[in-house]
DNA sequence: ATAATAAAATAAACACTGTAAATTTACAGT
DNA sequence: ACTGTAAATTTACAGTGTTTATTTTATTAT
């Protein structure tokens, strides 16, 4: 007879290696975990773990979705409790939690925008959604600032470029994202330079020239919303 | 008697294994060379590598040193190729050549930049230089731009920190380069742009959204010259 | 040519790794 | 108590970096 499995204790285990997996990644970085290692800080038999996740591959999916998720909640938590006065207040609140929720988890951003692990292949099918997921917000607050007249969209990055005009026509359709080129290819770049300031401070490159990298971010981002026109 | 080492020989195999380790961490991964796979390749067993290099780390090392002084020299040489009308031409061969270089050399541009390797600790006495070089000449550039009024600190980004001013004070002596605090804030969120870019493209974060990567580079760095006043 | 010698390669061993298969243990339902 | 199954363990295999001791190889001096 099928015998009611102990869901409740499955679960609990299985968030408890997660955890313990988490755990190791942050010591030893994303390439850097293992089974067996798993397996004596829980006073369990490696191969005990297939029981929970199939291989070491798809326990390194969970970890990378739980991420994910968890980014994009730190984002979204942080717009909710900005001062909702106007577009700019959010969306620097969004930006600020991207680069906090990066130096709070190193690891887990490496896992996400950083090398992939050597053997491990991501199913495109789960990461491609939640890729976009952290961004959404913004995409939003950005359409109607536009839409509001409280942001322009400067003259040096008019016009887009023709192939990528070309490749948006058909992107539009397939995302139900509707936004001028313009815009796209502004928020595109502007994800790159908050993203590239991130990654550069994570490996430690900006800290020895200008010291203090979380002024240097909040100076790029005022400048990114002055140059656009919006005022905090 | 200490007879003459073939140093000749010597050095063709430490080449020839720095060579297989190149081509199989291009394959597999930063994280993922070993010592008994470049034997296998070789037909040598893998303590005679130790021979030649003390461990697996040393030869990172010498991969990164190499990887580094080929990016640097990629960007001096595509500098010495542009233009010399102004500084603009040759400062954009060079930032081509920084995105060029890491589409051709991914696994490298990740040793440089990327997550750090698990086990290993990189020697910064020996890496911290390096990792200047191949900035040295955009640097100069954009200072002698600046001195001949070919190019103008936008108004967004005055003033510059109090907190990055105070730092650059000792920054200066220490580095020997002389630079307005504003200059030395705009390359350096300069340089996070384009990395940021690069290193989107790199994990293909870019490509789903706007295909065509090079003209929205390309695009990035016009605009960023058009707001400095720099005419091509 | 031969003997001496140092360099370089190997073989063996150690402590690890992920994973597969077989086996044992523990427990819920009858 | 018995049975069926879930879940753990044991065992094994093929792989990893590295150390040690040993052997082979190559070169130089006689």
């Amino acid at each position: 007879m099928a015998r009611p499995r102990r869901e409740q204790v499955r679960k609990e285990i299985a968030e408890e290696i997660k955890s313990v997996a988490r755990n190791q990644m942050s010591q030893y970085g994303t390439a850097g975990l293992s089974l067996r290692a798993i397996g004596r800080e829980l006073n369990i038999t490696a191969p005990a773990i297939y029981n929970y996740y199939p291989s070491l591959d798809d326990l390194i999916t969970v970890l990378i979705v739980d991420a994910f998720e968890d980014l994009a909640n730190s984002m979204e938590t942080a717009r909710a409790n900005a001062s909702p006065a106007n577009c700019v207040t959010k969306i620097e609140a969004i930006l600020f939690a991207y680069r906090q929720w990066a130096i709070e988890h190193p690891v887990d951003f490496q896992l996400i925008y950083g090398n992939p692990i050597p053997g491990y292949e991501a199913p495109v099918e789960v990461t491609g959604p939640l890729a976009r997921r952290p961004f959404l917000g913004l995409f939003e607050l950005y359409t109607e600032a536009l839409k509001t007249g409280e942001m322009t969209l400067p003259e040096e990055y008019q016009p887009a470029p023709q192939s990528i005009r070309g490749y948006l026509k058909t992107w539009h359709e397939t995302s139900g994202i509707e936004a001028p080129d313009e815009l796209v290819c502004l928020l595109m770049v502007g994800w790159a330079r908050i993203h590239g300031l991130v990654m550069l401070e994570l490996f430690h490159h900006l800290q020895p020239v200008v010291g203090d990298v979380g002024a240097l971010y909040a100076y790029e981002i005022r400048a990114f919303h002055k140059r656009l026109g919006m005022r905090a």
